[in-house]
DNA sequence: GGAGCGATGTCCT
DNA sequence: GGACATCGCTCCG
């Protein structure tokens, strides 16, 4: 914004509040497209916007982590909105998802895939990749946008991401919402058809074809 | 550039 | 014991 410049490069953000994740998640996947992760990691801030999501539902979702009922692992989804359920897959990755609908529903929504805004040559130190090597992998695809992030299950898992005294949130930064378009989940085997993945229209961070 | 596949930990049956 | 909301490396065209 105007005036001094901040290190972090962002001026008047709005921290999305716990309604905003209190709805189904085939409304709450499309607005959040355009909105900002922000990571305060130490001193400094990582930042990206959100151009790839996929919703995931309850019982009736067989892909959904919640449709076998409750669990110690997927307790979050089943809690109060707006909080991070953190999962490690194929022996090696950790995925993000933020918790929807009121607590006792259970659903959520998986983030794909953002781009980097800020806090870059962090972001490449976190995934042990280097500096110079292609943007559009620093951050497209569900491992990779955690381990930007330095996202793991004994950091995040079950943190309320509506709050700034949070180092894990989502904000407003002001832009436009960005055109969506909406295509089948990836990579599931189950109920792979739902129209359920939220992409920026046309944004090269996009993962997959 | 795309298909094939191994690595690897955790959870649930 | 098998499945798994992935990634990065091969090998082949």
């Amino acid at each position: 914004m105007s005036g001094g410049a901040k290190k972090s490069g962002f001026g008047h953000v709005v921290v999305l509040p716990r309604a905003f994740y209190d709805r189904d998640p085939r409304l709450v996947g499309p607005d959040l497209l355009g909105k900002v992760l922000i990571r305060r990691e130490g001193r400094r801030t990582l930042a990206a916007r959100i151009v790839e999501v996929e919703a995931y539902l309850g019982a009736d979702d067989p892909a959904a982590h919640a449709s076998i009922g409750k669990t110690a692992r997927n307790a979050v989804l089943f809690g109060p909105p707006g909080f991070a359920y953190v999962y490690f897959i194929y022996g090696n990755h950790y995925c993000l998802n933020v918790s929807c609908l009121p607590d006792g529903t259970p659903g959520g929504i998986l983030f794909r895939a953002l781009e980097p805004l800020a806090g870059i040559p962090e972001m490449y130190k976190l995934r042990g990749i280097e500096t110079d090597s292609d943007l559009r992998k620093l951050t497209s695809g569900p491992g990779r946008l955690a381990a930007a992030f330095g996202i793991t299950r004994d950091r995040d898992n079950g943190k309320d991401m509506t709050t700034l005294r949070s180092d894990l949130y989502i904000a407003d930064d002001g832009t436009l919402p960005p055109q969506a378009l909406i295509t089948k989940r990836i990579g599931i085997t189950k109920a792979a058809d739902m129209p359920l993945r939220y992409i920026v229209a046309g944004n090269r961070f996009v993962s997959g074809r």
